[in-house]
Order: structure tokens, then sequence, then C-alpha cells
RNA sequence: GCGAUGGUAGUGUAGUGGUAUCACGUGACCUUGCCAAGGUCACAACCCGGGUUCGAAUCCCGGCCGUCGCACCA
């Protein structure tokens, strides 16, 4: 057995997670958390608020996982849902239908079509296969499926999706959340949540998953924001840019202040994130000895990205992503600022109020609606806008204008323009995003997998999760030596007794006090308190820490407050 | 989705056309004076459906799930 499967079996065996409805068979893509599992979650969950949120003085909202096809349909993702994939039926390999289309056929368009209707398109344009160059004209196409679908009321045909990303939600609430934000830039929006996407093929235990849960901020700039300036740290990050990629294979350990200044990252908000996400994933158990921070190459970029750099970690040979920084641009906001008929746009003052002219063209409508039907808005804006450049052009008797390459002549005498001087206090823009997006679950199994280690104690195997004790599911485990002489007892008091202090504690008095640590060890409970015979002489009890398995006596009565000292960090068991 | 391969107590395994091996585990009791000790007893499994057969967990077919490779991953 590999090192994987041991921590499998051990995830599986001790409730950290597994395979959910498994008593019906299973589905691929669905994992439960089972009690250990469920509370880390939880306290890794915690952990990134009290960082991200709290820390960086932004908002947490919690938004539906179901929305109307519109939304989707606005941010990108419901065209992704119709993509066609063809296989060809010599060499087997799969191809996106429309992609092939377009480059075999310079189509500008790519058609957004059903099975049927592409067969059609099939026998009037044929395409051949890039791999093996036989014909695709009977091969086996079908729709590749990517959200979940879903039909919204009894006996409605509206249908709705579940998100595959919950950084819709804040997007879609954008026009009341800019209003909470009063209107200043740059703010930051935060979601914890669960995402759903039809996988072809969910694979290797919670790195691939059909339903998973996301922590992302979306910061929202203003669109000349380059980012703040970072204090000079020591912090070198690990960096594998696109060169590097490209070049040598090599990765980069660079400070964030030298990743800017040698143009590595171009955004400072990007490289700002990527030492914040750094600590914090040291803090909760990454072993940053197998992680990276790797640049998207320029093809494998997504549709709204600029750029965008991966967190990576290593785990038995393969690089698993576990963080995404995207610099989405206004993508988003424009998008639903188009599709809907809310406001996406915030209005932002300038420092000083400027005088401007400003030119009305007064057109005589008598000519324009009857000569130019519907093109007459776009003709009269586009007009505005060459006035604004030119404040000649109406001394010409005929005006030129371009729509869609056709070109309209306008008669000047139809226009009486006249200008004013109008005060101009701010204007509208659409902030750009910096989008940090955590997969939650990937990142639960790459923490075990980073902590799960085999050694050896008084000459005897163990397994041990050595885990942060700010995440263990377990804080502290509590035991009698032996179930005799009231030890039990007290043992039982004590941990009633921290319980109430708001402490995760586990009492356990069965098997040998040996086996019980181990059961420890290896859910990663960092410290074991044990009753002994001496409590009775001088009311203390032995403490002991996980790795090292090392004991010091401590006064029953403060024990609460040394537990919560550690527990919060305050204090460190090898001071004590 | 395609190809290969597998599915036996909670976990890991042995094995077979006639209901199943072993270990760990879990529980109870005894024991136990600090790192998976010992004893007794108990708990607990052949992925699902169909076919062949007197009889299927075993053979055949289909499904589901796992692993690996290919493809896909907005």
């Amino acid at each position: 057995m590999t090192h994987i499967d041991v921590l499998n079996e051990l995830a599986k065996r001790r409730g950290f997670f597994f395979s959910a409805n498994d008593s019906y068979g299973g589905l691929a893509g669905f994992y439960a958390y089972g009690p250990m599992g469920a509370a880390l979650k939880s306290n890794i969950e915690n952990s990134w608020r009290t960082k991200f949120v709290i820390g960086e003085g932004h908002f947490e909202i919690s938004t539906p996982t179901i929305s109307p096809s519109p939304v989707f349909k606005a941010s990108g993702h419901l065209d992704g849902f119709d993509d066609l994939l063809i296989s060809c039926s010599t060499c087997e390999i799969s191809y996106r239908a429309d992609h092939l289309l377009e480059s075999q056929h310079t189509l500008l368009e790519s058609p957004d079509v059903s099975v049927k209707e592409f067969k059609k398109l099939l026998s009037k344009y044929s395409l051949t296969c890039p791999s093996c160059k036989n014909t695709l004209d009977d091969s086996t196409l079908q729709e590749f499926n990517l959200m979940f679908a879903t039909k919204v009321g009894p006996g409605s045909q509206t249908p709705g999706y579940l998100r595959p990303e919950t950084a819709q939600g804040i997007f879609v609430e954008f026009p009341r959340l800019s209003d909470y934000a009063r209107g200043k830039l740059p703010f930051g929006v935060a979601q914890i949540g669960t995402s759903y996407r039809n996988e072809i093929s969910p694979r290797k235990g919670l790195t691939r998953l059909r339903e998973f849960t996301q922590a992302e901020l979306e910061l929202f700039i203003h669109p000349t924001d380059l980012g703040p300036e970072i204090n000079p740290t020591t912090t070198k990050l690990p960096l594998y840019s696109v060169s590097q990629q490209e070049s040598n294979g090599n990765i980069e350990f660079v400070t964030p202040t030298e990743a800017i200044d040698q143009n590595i990252i171009e955004n400072r908000w990007l490289a700002y994130y990527l030492e914040l996400s750094a600590n914090w994933y040291d803090s909760i158990g990454i072993d940053l000895t197998r992680f990276r921070y790797r640049q998207h190459m320029p093809n494998e970029l997504a549709h709204y990205a600029s750029d965008c750099w991966d967190a990576e970690v290593e785990i038995d040979g393969d690089w698993i992503e576990i963080t995404g920084f995207a610099h989405r641009g206004n993508y988003d906001l424009s998008k639903h600022n188009t599709h809907s008929s809310a406001d996406f746009t915030m209005f932002i003052p300038l420092d000083e109020p400027q005088e401007k002219l400003q030119t009305n063209l007064n057109p005589d409508m008598g000519y324009f609606g009857p000569t130019f039907g519907k093109l007459t808005p776009e003709i009269l804006s586009k007009i505005d806008e060459m006035a604004s450049e030119d404040s000649t052009i109406f001394d010409s008797p005929e005006l030129s204008v371009e729509i869609d390459g056709t070109t309209h002549s306008i008669l000047s005498e139809c226009l009486h323009p006249t200008t004013e001087k109008v005060t101009v206090t701010g204007e509208h823009i659409l902030p750009h995003v910096i989008e940090p997006s955590f997969g939650i679950d990937r990142i639960i199994y790459s923490i075990l997998a980073h902590t799960f280690h085999e050694d050896i104690v008084d000459g005897e195997a163990r397994s041990l999760l050595s885990l942060p004790s700010s995440i263990s599911p377990i804080f502290v485990g509590v035991f009698p030596l032996l179930t005799r002489d009231d030890l039990d007892v007290v043992a039982q008091d004590i941990a009633s007794n921290l319980r109430t202090s708001g402490l995760s504690v586990l009492y356990d008095e069965s098997g040998s006090i040996g086996k019980r640590y181990r059961r420890q060890d290896e859910v990663g409970t960092p410290f074991c308190v044990t009753v002994d015979h001496q409590y009775f002489e001088d009311q203390t009890v032995t403490l002991r820490e996980r790795n090292s398995a090392l004991q010091i006596r401590v006064d029953v009565d403060s024990l609460s407050a040394l537990l919560e000292n550690l527990r919060n960090g305050s204090s460190a068991f090898f001071d004590l």
C-alpha cells in the first residue's frame, strides 16, 4: 500500500471522509465527511474566515445555490453547457466540436446548437480527425454537461441551475453590495459554500468532486488600482511563472516585492494575496516545501481572466490545485450590467469637480426616425462620440457614420448642436475583480496528506496526523490511567469541565493507556490529559504533547486556562 | 465517455458451483500504576440486478462504484 492508500483507509476508518450513499452503491463525485472530517472542515472554514474576511475587513455573504438560467447566460456558463464533444470512431479521440468546425471551416461564430442540428452541419461541412486524418462523418456526438439543471416550481418550465461557483452569487448581488460598501473602493466580499459541476470523470477522492465547497473572495478594485504597497518581507514565495514553465521548469523563490519589481507578477494585489495565503497555508498544516504558485499558461486562462496563479501542492508526485488567484477584470460585472436591468457600475467622485463642455445634438427626429429607424440611437451616440473628439465635424454638410461595417450619410442640417458648460463631479465605472478562490475539500485532503506520518515511539510504530492544534477535530483527550480507585470519576469530571470552556474534548477509558494515546495520535489530537494516583496527593495530572509524546505535570485548577492558551497560540507546550 | 483492471465483516485480506480464512478493530467483563500488553466472550462480510443451474458469493450478461491510462476540466 502506498502512503496515500494508508491515508484513505484511515480517513474511512476514523471518520474523516468516505464515498457518500455507499449503502446504495454510491455515486461518483459525492463524498461525506464523518465526525472528524466535519469538525476539521468547520475549523478550516473558520480559520479562513478569520484570516480573509475578518482579518482583511471584508464582508461575508450567503447566497442561493440555485439561480435562474439568465444569470448563467450572462456569466457565460450556459454556453459552456451547450458544448458538444465529437469522438473519432477510428482513433477514439474526442474534441470540442465547435472548435473543430471553426478551425477547419473558418467560421467566426461557434455554432451554439444541439446534437441533431450539429449532425446537419456535419453533412454540410465535413470534418477530419486532427489525429488520424479520417473523416468524422459517422463519429459520435455527445453533449458536454457541466451544470446541474433543475426546474423551479411545480409544473414550471422555469429552468434553474446549481451554481458552478459561489462567485456568481456575489457578482449578481453587486448593486446592493456596492451600496452596502457606501460606494467606496476597494472592498471585498466573501462567500463559503457548496458549488456543483457535473464532472465527466470524478477521480482521486476529494480532489475532483461534483459537489464541493469553495471559499471565494471577490475584491472589487478601481480599474486603475495597481494594488497596495507591499511591505518588504523575508517570505520567499515559490513561483512557477509562465517563463519558467517554458524554459528550465524550475521554481523561483522570491519575495513578493521582488516578484513585482522583476515583473514576474504584474498586479500587486495578486502578489499581496499570494503572500497572505502562503502564511495561511502554513498555519493550517500545508507543507510549504511541497508547494508552489503556478501561473496559468496563456492558452489555459479562463475566458474571464487576464492573469491567474494557482496554488498547488505535491501529493504522491502529483501537483494538485488548491486555490486559483485570478484577475477577472470587469468581465463579470460588465456581463451582468449588459444582461440585467440593474446598474452594476459605481459612481466614483473626482478629486476636484471639473468644468466640461458638453455638446447636445438636438437632432431633428422627423428626419432621423423615418430615415434610420431602429439604428437611430446608435447613430446618434456615435455622432456624440465623434463630436467630443472633434467639434468641427458639423461644419461639413454631410457626416459619415459607420455602424457594423455599413456607412451611413447624415445631413448636418438635421442636427442643431449646442454646447453648454457642465460640472462633472465623478464618473461611472465598472470595478475590476481580484479573485482568490479556495477549494476547501482539496485543502482538507492536502492537509491530511501533508500531516500524516508514521514513526516509532518506544519501539512501537504509530501513525499520527501532526495537525496544527487550531484545526484539530479533537483538541484534548482525557483519560483515567486505570478504571478504578475513582480515577475515572475524576477524569470524567475534568472532561466535563473542559467542555464547558468550549474545548473539543474526548473522554476514553477503553483499552490500555498506550492504545488510547495511539487512537488520538491517529486523528491528530494535539494534547492528552491523564489522571493518575498522584492527583490525590497534589491535584496534578499529566499533559502529553502529540508529536513528541512528552509529558509534563499540570495543576488541575490551571488546566483549562492553560489549554485555551495552547489552542489560541498564546502559549507553546515546549515553553511550559 | 472509451480502454484495462478490480469489488469478500468497520478496515485490510484468504478462498471456493453446496453460506466463507486470518488479522486488526469494536463492545462487555477480568486484568492493567503512562505509550497499540494479556485472557474470556461477543459483534460483524461475499456491490446491485438479471440469466444459466437442483443450488450462484463463485460462471455469463448488464448496472453501480474504485484504481490506472486516454479525453475533458469554462
